[in-house]
DNA sequence: TAGCTTTATGTAACCGGTTACATTTATGGC
DNA sequence: GCCATAAATGTAACCGGTTACATAAAGCTA
């Protein structure tokens, strides 16, 4: 085998290029870019001649050469904190589908909550040319705004809502949220809710959804755990808020990944949802629909949220007009782990 | 604003070049080139010029301009069929990080499990320019082999062991592994298990452990239920599947995901788990080990096989010898969804 | 100091498409 | 058939890095 005796990348090189189709179908370079990219000032004969001489080569044209010259990738870069779960699949997978219809290509990179890791992610992602970058939620590190500035690229924010933030925000109020699940216990009767909530640091949303809680307290008593954003945070969070069936009447986890450890652990202590204590979750994920009981969830835009901002970050590229702050609504789903006491 | 008068892409022209940096550094292009990639033919006094301008400039190498040159991305794709419920999360997070070590980065595409969809990402993920490809399943539609020999580009099968494929395979036989399972409830003493599985179309790991199970059947009674790959899909299962508390004394879900929907459908019935029916699952997915009672499963070795498969596909790429097929071992966690009768 | 060798740096061509401007060909009208 | 115009095609420069080979500078030894 000749070939395996070239090593490294020598093969590589045996491509065809544009020129050995421009010399097979006789016609000049520009035509051939003709055929490729305008059909328009291509006779048929000579784009049949071109396209036969295309085939007949395996000619594939290099991206690299395209967007040096063109000056474009048509690629965006999306960073997302994790790929666990299914948090974000709905928005990745309306996203993409969106970017691919208006012409563009999605990259997606993943940052493990890590601002550091954001950080890096997005100076690779930047360095293969993505044209804009699309991130979740409002704060960055400050590595992430120069980089942004240095690349000159433009970046929309998703999963959160905030009219007055740095970079315009396509996604949803989580203050506001938070305030509506609050009351939709409060109109159910519970006085006593125990909050189970991932970790804090560095992570906006949660936040929002906190400051919310505590705003629309009232005459509601409530306990914040903090706890890891896994089924076995949700597991453990019920541990520590030492749910007794006397005081607290309601369990509210900002993820639907904690509410469905947390119905285990309920379950295992044989304390009865909804009679004992009834149990709320963040995101509607799969599982919340059919679990039993079916739990009571807020279901977050996602797919709205990706197609939006699709459209967004497509149109700033296209028109150099920054995105508008885009408001998207959430809504409750009620189902058998909630009651009236 | 200037900037926004200038429409469409102007802006875009307006970086600072190598040829920039040379000129305020009072050196070649070369001598350039030189301390961006090789710090060992250029004086310490003139790199720190070149290092200042750089700074100066807020300079950025093109990535189109250096992957034409020399003829490398340093990027692989990964085709992958769902990003929903972590199936894929831990294998993506290992692949991506080992490759990072070696000095490669990771576009990941989602196929939904669709031939056709699989090809138009192929498509443009080698029209990015990677290097490599790396899938998931051994089988795939004629138009990705045909992509993959137009562009030249190696591939690596994962999830899947099979010495003989066309392409290496760098995962788990998952004939042996579902017999394995099916050892386990024989020793266990049950005589007639429900299958729950996926969707066979195009899905050869499913075929495989289907395979694995007939094969290894014996004196067990097998009942095979398609349904769904989902929760939904599991509670399904159940309710096709007939569990009468009188007959089938255990549940193989071939996917944790299924066996989630079947825990809360077997609930929903009052079936006691494993009093009246033992569950099974596959992939030992993060609830399997919370839930109540926790699901005894089938750990597959995701994040090693991103490890092998990354290391696999950058010797290809370095050596340009072919990966060698791999067979990595999954084990069985027993926990209480399983018990002896 | 001169000559030789090693190190550091520069020049120009190249990678593979794109496209402004130039040239050729085709078409229609008189 | 000739002329004007439109359509089709060609030529050469360009994009922004990389690097083979050439040249200059530095270092060492006799």
């Amino acid at each position: 085998m000749v070939r395996l005796m070239c090593g490294g990348r020598d093969w590589m090189k045996k491509k065809s290029t544009l020129r050995d189709v421009a010399r097979q179908s006789g016609v000049s370079v520009a035509t051939v870019s003709r055929v490729l990219n305008d059909s328009q000032s291509v006779t048929e004969k000579t784009r049949v001649r071109v396209s036969a001489a295309i085939e007949d080569l395996g000619f594939v044209p290099s991206a690299a050469a395209r967007s040096l010259n063109s000056g474009r990738t048509r690629t965006i870069g999306a960073l997302v904190p994790t790929l666990d779960h299914s948090i974000f699949a709905r928005y990745l997978n309306a996203l993409e589908d969106r970017l691919s219809e208006l012409g563009y290509g999605l990259i997606v990179s993943v940052t493990n909550g890590s601002g550091d890791i954001e950080v890096k992610k997005a100076h690779n992602l930047l360095d293969m040319g993505v044209e804009g970058v699309i991130v979740s939620g409002r704060s960055h590190a400050e590595g992430l705004n120069r980089l942004l500035r240095r690349f000159d690229v433009p970046m929309i924010i998703t999963s959160y809502f905030d009219p007055l933030a740095d970079y315009p925000t396509i996604g949803y109020n989580n203050a506001a949220i938070a305030e509506s699940a609050l009351r939709y216990l409060r109109d159910l009767n519970h006085r006593h809710v125990a909050v189970l909530h991932g970790p804090l640091e560095g992570n906006d949303r949660i936040e929002a959804r906190l400051d919310g809680l505590k705003r629309a307290q009232g005459d509601v008593t409530l306990e914040f755990v903090e706890t890891e954003l896994s089924v076995k945070g949700g597991a453990e969070g019920i541990l520590q808020a030492k749910i007794d069936r006397q005081s607290t009447t309601a369990v509210l986890c900002l993820s639907d990944v904690q509410a469905l450890g947390a119905l285990f652990e309920l379950q295992r202590q044989k304390i009865s949802v909804p009679q004992d204590v009834s149990l709320m979750g963040f995101d509607n994920l799969e599982w919340s629909s059919i679990s039993n009981p079916g739990i009571t969830s807020i279901a977050l835009p996602a797919a709205k949220m990706g197609l939006k901002a699709a459209e967004a970050m497509a149109s700033w590229l296209t028109t150099n007009f920054p995105a508008e702050p885009l408001d998207l609504k959430a809504e409750i789903v009620s189902r058998g782990s909630t009651r009236k006491i």
